[in-house]
DNA sequence: GTAACATCTTGACTTACGTCA
DNA sequence: GGTGACGTAAGTCAAGATGTT
């Protein structure tokens, strides 16, 4: 899975995916996964990949509205944005007495503190839910090829099910008599049943299987299959 | 090289809503 | 239960940076 391009902005981000494997950096706020996924971390900071800045701290601009100039857009320095992400790290909300700590410590009003958390939050948040939702575009089409190929499959088991009288066993390439394949009412699946014959007993289709979530699958194969 | 325009990033604001005393 | 203070999320605006032609 490709990650969305950003540029200049070191928001981090977690996405959970199955089977992917990912640092533990935070809390994942948003979107646990619902079968045993795992959380894919985007947010590696390029190393050596941060810009310079176009301004300096602004000490404690009084007063930009009313009636005065437009308001000058502060830009925050690499230290200041440094501080700020390591302490979101730590905590995505500030209480008043860490907001005060933090904006003496960076030289800004703490309500310039508050606000970057509340972009910071709200950015994060969004960033996650694009990945998501990218994540399940792809997760869908892939499972509606798999959707196709196994229906593909069926009809073609189907078609062997009624013209032969036997079939070849998938793994031993030896002639199967018909009677022992059964198909699984819930799944439509064909299973060998075993005749010594064929040891593994499995699936015509592992490939499912094998790559569907966890928790979706186990729910299914515990109980007809 | 640079000007003009498009796009992106991000600091700041407004509004609505929930919680708590 | 009504009320005000407070905090947060969501939506938005706009300055400035960056990319493209």
């Amino acid at each position: 899975m490709d990650v969305i391009p950003m540029r200049s902005s070191s928001l981090e981000l977690t996405i959970s995916v199955p089977g992917f494997t990912s640092s533990p950096s935070l809390p994942s706020s948003a979107g646990e996964g619902v079968c045993g996924v795992r959380d894919l971390d985007i947010n590696q900071v390029p190393l050596g990949a941060e810009e310079e800045w176009t301004t300096g701290s602004m000490e404690d601009e009084e007063e930009s509205g009313n009636g005065g100039p437009p308001r000058k857009k502060l830009r925050l320095s690499k230290d200041q944005s440094r501080l700020l992400e390591e302490s979101f790290r730590q905590n995505h909300t500030l209480n008043p007495k860490q907001k005060e700590a933090l904006a003496m410590q960076l030289k800004l009003r703490p309500r310039q503190v508050e606000v970057w958390f509340q972009n910071r939050r709200a950015r994060s948040k969004l960033k996650q839910t694009e990945m998501e939702c990218e994540y399940l575009k792809r997760w869908f089409g892939s499972l509606t090829e798999q959707n196709r190929r196994l229906q593909r499959e069926v009809e073609e088991l189907r078609a062997m099910k009624v013209a032969p009288p036997t079939v070849i066993s998938p793994h031993s390439c030896e002639p199967l008599p018909a009677s022992t394949l059964t198909m699984c009412p819930r799944c439509e699946r064909v299973t060998t049943t075993s005749l010594g014959k064929d040891p593994t007993n499995r699936t015509t289709s592992p490939t499912l299987s094998s790559k569907l979530p966890t928790a979706l699958h186990s729910r299914h194969s515990s109980a007809a299959c």
